[in-house]
DNA sequence: TTTTTTGCAAAAGGTTTGCAACACG
DNA sequence: CGTGTTGCAAACCTTTTGCAAAAAA
């Protein structure tokens, strides 16, 4: 079974009718195994209408096709330049901790002893997403 | 020395005038101890033009008085639903490496344990930035 | 008084929505 | 055929820019 056999498979499976443009977008995610934003996607589609790849990104999320990615509700946050940690936040209510010590130097030293491609690591970035006491059940 | 006194020494000592809007501002960052949007700011200096945030949050910015925690270009990032790891990502260039044992999962351990609102971490989001082969110099 | 900053209005991007035509099943 | 999907255009929202008035030094 190849690709767009799967692909086909899938989109019948979640109840949605199988286009040439939702076989597009999903070989796009299959060629980059790694996140991808919107813009990314739209420069790999460009024959479609932005419309539709919205409408369809939406909708392949909502049957759990693909999945968003989110990091808290927008980019570029910003911060006093002295402060900088870690933090658990609540998908349902948004409430957060922070974490003081998390090792994450560790995971750096680490990461760079088995990279091929990279000399040093200016910065990260680590959140944890989970339920809260309130929000468990 | 108060609050106030120290944003304005900052403030003067970058070559920025001292205006309300920017003590505002500060203050806004001073209250909450992690990185911010430009939307959470907004809600929280109503009486004063959007413009004016943009350009004073870009201002303090070139002069390292608030830093820019910047995740890739934009946010929403998708994948599929099967795929899922981190990444260390070139500042200037771009490139990036998948990182695939990182030793987040002890992480995610201690830090349940560490936690006293939180009972289970769904999702967490972990990535470097730093500087590769070609672009260190 | 000089230079920077501000508010307002307009412009520029990116995302969403309405609607009629079209295509999958 | 009937319903879901698409392209187009308009609407929306957020961010940026130009300009003249106001404020800081």
């Amino acid at each position: 079974m190849n690709r767009k056999e799967i692909f086909t498979q899938s989109l019948k499976k979640a109840g949605h009718k199988v286009t040439p443009s939702r076989l597009l977008l999903l070989g796009v995610f299959a060629e980059v195994p790694r996140p991808i934003s919107i813009e990314y996607i739209l420069s790999k589609t460009k024959g479609i209408d932005a419309a539709t790849i919205y409408r369809n990104v939406s909708h392949l999320q909502k049957t759990g096709i693909i999945r968003k990615v989110e990091l808290q509700k927008k980019l570029d946050f910003y911060e006093l330049a002295t402060s900088h940690h870690h933090h658990i936040i609540c998908r349902t209510c948004g409430t957060y901790e922070d974490i003081d010590s998390c090792g994450i130097e560790n995971i750096m030293k680490k990461t760079l002893q088995n990279s091929k491609k990279f000399v040093t690591i200016q910065d990260h970035f680590l959140d944890f997403y989970g339920a809260c006491n309130k929000c468990v059940k």
